[in-house]
DNA sequence: ACCTGAACACCGTTCAAGT
DNA sequence: ACCTGAACACCGTTCAAGT
């Protein structure tokens, strides 16, 4: 079904389809030929940032392209959340099936990450190469991935789960780093607090992931009960929360996200890292065919990354 | 159908149903009269940690309790993993339609609210009263916390989208927030940490939700490709990832979880809050019937509250 | 009053079959 | 080779109707 047709005319297409053969094998033989002269045409739908208003300024059906698939994905998802969002619907956004889809991405979880590096395209990085204080800088790079975030805290719940490794994903990494290492922290510190970083600012947009549309009517209701909950707890049983009571919710979400910030840096300079740290290098190493950094001896094969998160994925249940 | 007999025999059940009205209308008779004479029994299904190895050895089909539905869902958790938990398996794991379960929770993040504070009651909270330096004793609950949710990492991201405040949860807060005073740390310094330490220890475990199974057949393949990104990238393009390679992904989960929480700790200390979190006391006050509590004039009411967490939701984005 | 069958309005993913 | 209709095997939630 031709994506240049109104959304009325679509919708009675689509109603009509079982029943009027005609109609539906036009159609279908339009976008066939359509198809077969390889007419490709990406350019508005790969550039999201200012996707056409209308599908009738759109010449022709685009061809199927992962780019054209993760930008069409960009703006339903600014247009009707990211619980619209689905297989489904983004296949007849495309006037196609959705089976079609999964030749370019492998599930819902890939196109979740491929959607977020699009987005994370929008971080400001510019603090890295600025003037000023390296922490300043780093907390206002910080600050802008955490608000991209929190306009689709539900792509922060993916983040959290599947951890990007798209290109803007790695763009902001190396800035980070660079600031860290401009602030004298050391290498295997840095890495560690660059994750504590990361963490807690994917976690805190991710916490708000409980309705994508402006209102919060179930937010509400919960926010409400829990202060209720704390506010009437009873100081015999629970003298500290007692003590406490709506003080434990106090704090706007940008203060409490600008102290934690502050605590991790701060506390990552103060506590020592576990000697198990020590490199322990091995001998057998990867092809290293791109990769002429200078430290090649702590560079682990592959078979030893697995050792590691494999440990990793086992450890904490033990502690 | 009757929960006591086998798994085989209730499949069976379940393909016949259509077409043997006979033997059907039996089991719905039977389910009525045993709900007619209102033999409650909830022995075993509330009591979790020791649940009946067999269906068989059930006497007769419970009644359906609020209890009872999370009771069967933990069973099932345990059994079969959190993604198998639906509503309608559920319905099905109790002899009823889906529908039922809506009488006795209001939905899947109420259910699954509600099975986390069950889960919770396996928190050790021992060491809140135990001998030894505070800071040792906060850092071996929050890791049998950890380690809690380790098992089942999809009602840890329940958790960070809404957080329970269920009993257990409240004893666990109650026993940190005890630490933290023990340990001299003031009582707003030690609401925000409690939270940042929380936060840090559900994400961490949400983080491993990807999938419930044993073996870790996905997770295997994302942790390979992560590892060749991070191995493979350009030191021209981006010299600081290129210097720490596989680093960046060193160290166990148990060593990380550790040092982070020792950083939140001692960060917290050495992190002055933002003034901002001056009381400001409000005249209009909640009924407080329950509250006696010491600190009337920090109580804000509810509207107050929805004001602070109406900031809290969209202050994050102007930063 | 309490419970539930059946329906509503969807899902992600696969695969055999089309062009 | 590339694409997709139709199916598979499900979902959460609601509500009118049963007992």
């Amino acid at each position: 079904m031709p994506p240049w047709l109104g959304a009325g005319v679509r919708r009675g297409w689509e109603e009509r389809r079982a029943t009027n053969a005609f109609v539906a094998n036009v159609f279908v033989a339009n976008a066939f030929v359509t198809n077969a002269i390889d007419c490709r045409y990406d350019g508005a739908m790969t550039a999201h940032p200012t996707a056409p208003r209308s599908r009738r300024e759109r010449p022709a059906k685009p061809a199927l392209t992962r780019e054209g698939i993760i930008a069409t994905t960009v703006d339903l998802m600014r247009a009707e959340g990211l619980e619209r969002v689905t297989m489904r619907r983004l296949a007849k956004e495309l006037d196609t099936g959705p089976a079609s889809l999964y030749v370019y991405v492998r599930n819902m979880a890939e196109l979740h990450a491929a959607v977020l590096d699009e987005l994370l395209g929008a971080v400001d990085l510019s603090p890295a190469t600025s003037d000023g204080e390296w922490r300043d800088r780093l907390v206002r790079i910080l600050t802008s991935y955490t608000s991209v975030l929190f306009e689709y805290p539900g792509l922060a719940q993916s983040a959290l789960v599947a951890r990007p490794f798209g290109k803007h994903y790695l763009k902001l990494l190396e800035a980070l780093l660079a600031l860290l290492d401009e602030g004298g922290i050391e290498p295997d510190r840095a890495a560690w607090l660059l994750d504590l970083l990361l963490q807690f600012a994917t976690a805190t947009a991710a916490e708000h992931a409980h309705r994508a549309p402006g209102d919060t009517p179930q937010s509400e209701a919960d926010w409400q009960a829990l202060a209720t909950v704390v506010r009437d707890v009873s100081p015999r049983t629970h003298p500290h929360i007692a003590a406490l009571g709506t003080r434990l919710l106090s704090g706007s979400p940008k203060d409490r996200l600008a102290w934690g910030f502050d605590v991790l840096i701060a506390g990552a300079r103060h506590t020592p890292l576990p000697e198990v740290l020590a490199p322990s290098p091995v001998d057998t190493r990867g092809a290293g065919e791109t990769g002429s950094a200078g430290d090649a001896g702590e560079t682990g094969n592959a078979g030893d990354t697995r050792g590691t998160r494999g440990a990793r994925a086992t450890g904490a249940t033990e502690g």
